[in-house]
DNA sequence: TTAATATAGGACTAAAATTGTCGGGTTTAG
DNA sequence: CTAAACCCGACAATTTTAGTCCTATATTAA
């Protein structure tokens, strides 16, 4: 109830791991499955969700990973959930795909204070970046081991 | 992914609807499953779980019903929530009663970082309260014809 | 005092979403 | 040409959510 998916977790923690080194320096799929105990096949489609997307570049091969493709101030945690599970919506009626029509019908009286909700949320998750994140990394005793 | 489940979509319809309603004039469950199109058992026991947290005062016998047990203001969207479906954790790590221990074990870099967005997500929640969402409510035009 | 209509609540089933797996590709370094 | 990497769709298992059923208690009114 209101909590991130597996996906979006594995996408942060991948980031997050991502942010701690420098340049194009690359990170494979197996190397997080390794170090965070993700299935592989599963952190590699969230990859693959967010290298679509332009968060992170994919480099084919042997050898090859993932860097990320844009700074870190220009991520924001509302692009990277709605990359893996879609947009962030807190109640179906509010969602722009919406096939059924609300079961309400006349009667709703909600959507609009739904609305409040939703609107304050976006700003909320739009405002709060990878780097929010990655300074609470930096006082962490643990963030130093990542290579 | 990160979205109100029913029971708690209900429960603000169902407090909402109650908070229109003046001083201690009753709501039947049956009334609003009518009203709303919502199941009634399950409308009852979510508001049976609204009136054990006292959120709302229950009358029984014929002609009973609930009424609003709280001031509007005193009641926020995150207690709903907690009430409804348990505390509100944005990743399972951060959760009180984890019996299993996090699979990351002292590899987990993001404990910390999630912990900064739980903390400013339960302040968003816990100013949030049933009054700003009635004020919404106040702007729109099918409000009127609750009584 | 009985019938009708309320709340109270446990146990169960059905449906949906999430999580994880499988099997097949393509790319590239060595 | 083989191993290690990314790419991707379809499937299966698991978990969570949503909804149902049944029985009990309380209160009003005929």
């Amino acid at each position: 109830m209101l909590r991130f998916s597996k996906k979006v977790e594995y996408a942060l923690i991948s980031l997050l791991h991502m942010s701690q080194k420098k340049g194009e320096q690359l990170t494979s799929a197996a190397e997080l499955s390794r170090q965070y105990h993700i299935p592989q096949e599963l952190i590699s489609k969230v990859l693959q969700r967010l290298a679509k997307e332009e968060f992170i570049r994919s480099v084919q091969g042997v050898k090859g990973g993932y860097f990320l493709g844009q700074p870190i101030d220009a991520i924001s945690v509302s692009q990277i959930v709605s990359a893996i599970d879609g947009p962030m919506k807190i109640v179906s009626c509010l969602e722009h795909r919406q096939t059924d029509r609300c079961i309400q019908k006349n009667h709703c009286t909600i959507k609009n204070p739904m609305g409040i909700i939703q609107r304050r949320l976006d700003i909320f998750f739009d405002t709060l970046t990878l780097r929010d994140l990655q300074q609470e990394l930096s006082n962490h005793p643990k963030t130093a081991e990542i290579s």
